[in-house]
DNA sequence: AGCATGACGGTTA
DNA sequence: TTAACCGCCATGC
């Protein structure tokens, strides 16, 4: 098997996790990798996104897939290497509705208490580890 | 061919 | 508590 096809299953299972993520809704890398099934690979699935074609042929691309609704687990944008994209990041949550806070350094920071998305696992990948215990999740989505 | 970088996160000092 | 280090691996030079 190559590692290609591998690499772009990963592609694929990150686009389509992201897809996941609700309306008006934020999660992380990190989470994002655990539910692909590779949790030490958050940084991977940044370079998906950064990756993520333009292409509204493709099968995944900025339209279909809310890349701007990933943020690290700090709740803060991830800064790269153009500033302008993590403002137009900060620009399109807030156009679904979700309060983005800017901090002295200029960090544009979101509250995970309130707009944070953090379901457990996949059942695919929970019927493989079949985990004994359940961690608590507080997704309260209380608001119309 | 190989080396440096990076939209991260957890662990160690 | 905060700061630094390591792992992970696709992309770019």
């Amino acid at each position: 098997m190559a590692r290609s096809d591998e690499a772009a299953a990963f592609f694929h299972a990150v686009y389509s996790a992201v897809q996941e993520i609700p309306h008006g809704k934020v999660t992380s890398y990190g989470h994002i990798a655990k539910l692909v099934g590779t949790p030490q690979r958050p940084r991977q699935v940044g370079v998906c996104l950064k990756h993520l074609p333009s292409d509204p042929d493709a099968r995944f691309n900025h339209t279909n897939v809310p890349w701007q609704r990933v943020i690290n687990a700090k709740g803060i944008i991830s800064p790269r290497s153009q500033p302008s994209g993590s403002l137009n990041q900060a620009a399109e949550l807030e156009a679904e509705g979700v309060t983005v806070t800017t901090g002295a350094l200029g960090e544009l920071m979101v509250d995970f208490a309130e707009f944070g998305w953090f379901p457990n696992i996949l059942p695919s990948e929970a019927a493989q580890g079949a985990v004994p215990e359940d961690d608590d999740d507080d997704d309260d989505d209380s608001e119309s």
